[in-house]
DNA sequence: TATGAATGAGGCTTCATTCAT
DNA sequence: GATGAATGAAGCCTCATTCAT
């Protein structure tokens, strides 16, 4: 019946969700339908298609992330090292809770060589990442080394996240962690 | 008249590029057998089935991969600076040649949650590329902190390679090649 | 701040015009939603469900052929060649202008075996326009054979129009028109 | 289990006469598996898509009708008249016996406005039997006419086709074939 | 009246796998 | 071994229709 059961940015988090854990192409329109509590029908009234749904849940994702973590970098309240240590504690939190490792990670090593697609989402949300990391290491670096720290403080946890889930240990996010503390102290 | 095209290492190596490039789920049999130019059903008489198929695959690449790259790291007859300049040199050609980027990290992004019977396989195959670069940095470091900088070493690599895909830049892999070798003579 | 946008005939000869050219299976509300700037909602309001709307659009048809073509036939102020030339001239650019042909006989040979319930819409479109031409023939045969002719016309015409459209080519209707011509002089 | 059960021409003739009566876009791939004793997916071995089915039908019937029907205007053995009789003679049984009229007539009418693809096979079946018609008529009419009586022909023959279905009643077709055989004799 | 989310069946197609030959 | 037709489940998507608002 109408009345709208789930909004769309609940089917889109719920479904960011499922893609995490499943993948892109191993999560069928019918798995999102039963983990929204929807018919599989109800989601072509909101999205033209399965690619366009993964693209409003990789924008919906950006936008979480951009809001809840990446904002930490910009805050006028904190010294440099209090918004690393807090930027890098929540996104720890945030990776560590959900099973199945970094969406935007994940999706980039499944669909870059076939669904190119997709490319710009996962650009554009690395980038964010790694501009917010920027503006904490510009604190004791210079721009250029700055970026070039937070470039490879970004690769270095999203490799710290795949050995974690590998070896189903969180040392190695841990240890990622105290290595960027390290550097901004080192700077 | 039988005269088997493609020898099951040649079945293997073959899938391993079209799984590289495709991912698991959204390679299918049939796109196996076509890159291979025999029909699906040869696939069924040398493996039981895809998933098998895969198993084989991953430890295919892992055995060419102990034997082209990681053995540089045994070698008597160089020097540790020697060593992992002909291991980085040789790392970066591998995974630049091929499109696609590494198919253990993708695999690992694709199906550990959902595929835990491949996890051991990619286990295995970071397990030796971490043993290789211990077995490096070892001549500068001590065995843990050694340990420690190869876990580092291969997470940045597999990060570096990921933005080099999404950014299509080789730049990243580059920069990160320079750091690695930084850490060996700062030891 | 309703404002009908459309009358119910409105939406009927619009509809008439994506039937006309999609067939009837191939149309979908959805197409006839847009088509005619309304939500497939409406439709509901003005009719039942798919099958009384295409009634609804047969009937319509065939009401305006009545009016605006078949009426010629009955003009009091013209000799039957004149009847005869303006009909024909008129039916000419009734099918020539618009798009797929002939909704009647499209209607009739896509629907005519599993959809019986349009079957009577046909049937009375075709004896008026089959009665129309018998009231021209008249002039100049006795009835039977004027009712023969007058069919034998409108099955010409229908082949005649199909051809046009096959092979893209309107000499075919011209030359049906010419025969018919003939025919009244030659009564 | 293998062994074909149809082959793959046996499809096509029990596939012709299903798209025949209920046309193309109202015919599933479930109907034609159900009309064959086959399941939906072995069709998808033999021909890539509905539509590339669809076309190897076309061109199945029009092959049937080749054979079956234009030849006979080609025999060297009957005179003009006898062809004539017997061309109309088996056109008319082979278009009576079977539900659905003519494939091709409704094939063109449901689908040349939106599907461009079935126009060649449509153009190549009613160009043969124009072919094959003009034959007979050259035997009493100069080659220019006596193309444009077979033209006639065909056109009014799918027309008196069509009245026989909408009105259920063999009576058109059997007026159209005595104008036909008029025609001959007439020139 | 009008809207538009929701439904549920069904449409085309793909896929891993089997099996008679 | 090798082939390729066949299977049957599942995948993405469309559609006519309903109904709360």
């Amino acid at each position: 019946m109408p009345v709208q059961k789930l909004s769309k940015d609940e089917i889109i988090l719920t479904s960011a969700g499922v893609f995490r854990k499943q993948g892109y192409h191993n999560t069928s329109m019918a798995d999102l339908a039963v983990a929204c509590g929807l018919t599989k029908g109800v989601f072509y009234h909101h999205f033209e298609n399965k690619e366009e749904l993964m693209k409003a849940v990789l924008h919906g994702v950006h936008l979480h992330f951009k809001t809840t973590l990446f904002a930490l970098a910009y805050s006028d309240k904190l010294t440099p090292e209090e918004k690393l240590e807090k930027f890098l504690a929540k996104a720890q939190r945030m990776f560590s809770k959900s099973d199945g490792g970094c969406l935007m990670a994940n999706t980039a090593l499944e669909t870059l060589s076939t669904l190119p697609e997709f490319a710009p989402y996962l650009r554009e949300f690395f980038r964010d990442w790694t501009d917010a990391l920027t503006e904490i290491f510009s604190a004791t670096y210079q721009p250029e080394a700055a970026r070039r720290i937070a470039e490879q403080s970004v690769q270095e946890f999203e490799g710290a996240v795949m050995f974690m889930r590998i070896y189903g240990d969180k040392r190695y996010v841990d240890e990622m962690l105290e290595r960027a503390k390290m550097r901004l102290s080192a700077g």
